[in-house]
DNA sequence: TGTGTTGGTTCATTATTTGAACCATTGGTA
DNA sequence: TACCAATGGTTCAAATAATGAACCAACACA
């Protein structure tokens, strides 16, 4: 592993309830040398990734971070785009809404919208990396994203999140049949046993899906008639994030093999 | 200069006008060696910080970036709280408004909003890192912010960036004298020949300037009792974006000198 | 067919990263 | 008061990872 990565591995430890760190803690998470972590953090510091503040020497994420999002933002729109439409979804159904596009064999959280309209609700971190196997959002996209992709996460060792994570490659290839199938996915108990979870794949310029739309609800308010009406909702929400994206709707699915 | 700076500068390549790049563009920008880049880009892109176009085999800034933003903007925002207040400011005054963090001895932007109600207006990169000597939102942190920063720049080489930079150290000091007693920093034709602009810090929970609000105006369309009317409106905006942030406004200036 | 691009790779050389041991400061507590 | 266990940070010889000249392959153009 080289040098940047380590240093970049830093920036993944921050996390809704722990947004300052301290060199020892980052010392006890990434398991290295605190010399090794010290540099390492004071070169992301000097680079704007990260801020320390000045009487607790904690670290948090830096201005940089926001420059950068904003550079990308005002060339290419994502979130912007993005977080009116899953606003509109997430005041339609009353439940936590994201989006999240493919990084690597994970999902990358890019926006979320939690109504707040019920009690509970499904607390979402969007610090935290959704695996593609164990999420709806991460099988919608295995189901219609690049097939590379598809074939490295089924061959792949497939974790189990929660008791009912798929972690048999068969049984995973067969399940992403049939999300392709019907065009939309749903993960029961497979990321969280508290949650059920339902996606829809977002699709690029050219076909291939690049992230997708989740609707997720604590299982015990998930009745059948309420997760039909999600699903309707989250196709026609997916369907005007990829057209706002600039992206092209799926082709026959049967194409989806060659892709 | 550590194997890290060398892969995040990278990041900072990439502007308005140039949201793509490809390697060879990256070794030129760089002075590089190819196969340095090359993998400098690779470990970025392992990350998630770039993505790579398939066929074109070009990078962009990265989901990664998106994330973290998130991050920082769930845990503590900064940019949500700050592009109403500015959308505000810019909608009253008809004019380019930018706020911008402190970062090292240069400003990094977070919100800018361009109303467009104009035929001609300053056009804002914020992939650009903003000089503190050159520019008005610099001035307002020279005079505002932590004293080691304006030791250190005062100190430092003052490069020419337009006709009327201030690039003497002593004129400079003076400058930021003047600036302090009157709460407002003000720069024609220092940063951009064809730009006045004018600047209000913005303050952090200890008084201590952490950024700054600019307005910028075409030179052409800045006469003296509209840029009176941009003051006041600065120094409004740029009370509630400090109050907005959990700041504290500056105390008594002649306390500002022991920060 | 030749020339100049592009993106990408290899591997011996070289320079950077690494980490055990060190210091200084703070906060708790016996 | 003295002591212990945290914290953040630094040093420098040893080990490892980064570097770059030379190398492909593909494409575009003349």
């Amino acid at each position: 592993m080289g040098t940047i990565t380590k240093a970049l591995e830093m920036l993944n430890y921050f996390s809704r309830s722990a947004p300052e760190l301290g060199l020892s803690e980052f010392v006890r998470l990434s398991g290295r040398d605190k010399a090794t972590v010290h540099r390492h953090l004071v070169e992301l510091a000097e680079n704007g990734f990260l801020e320390q503040h000045p009487d607790s020497r904690a670290y948090r994420l830096g201005p940089a971070i926001l420059r950068l999002a904003t550079v990308r933002e005002t060339t290419a729109p994502t979130r912007a785009v993005v977080l009116p439409l899953i606003a509109a979804l997430a005041d339609e159904v009353g439940e936590l809404v994201h989006f999240s596009l493919i990084q690597g064999e994970l999902l990358s959280p890019v926006a979320h919208v939690e109504p707040g309209r019920h009690g509970t609700q499904v607390h979402f971190d969007p610090s935290e990396m959704l695996p593609l196997h164990a999420t709806a959002s991460g099988l919608a996209v295995l189901a219609f994203g690049p097939r590379g992709l598809r074939d490295r996460v089924l061959a792949g060792p497939l974790a189990a999140h929660a008791s009912a994570t798929v972690t048999d490659g068969a049984d995973l290839a067969a399940l992403v049949a049939r999300v392709r199938q019907a065009g939309i996915a749903r993960a029961e108990k497979s990321f969280d046993d508290e949650v059920t979870s339902q996606a829809a794949p977002v699709f690029g310029a050219d076909g291939v899906a690049i992230g997708a739309v989740s609707i997720a609800v604590p299982l015990g308010r998930a009745s059948d008639e309420k997760c039909a009406h999600y699903a309707a909702a989250l196709r026609a929400g997916a369907a005007r994030i990829t057209e706002a994206l600039g992206g092209t709707p799926a082709r026959d699915p049967s194409q989806m093999e060659t892709t």
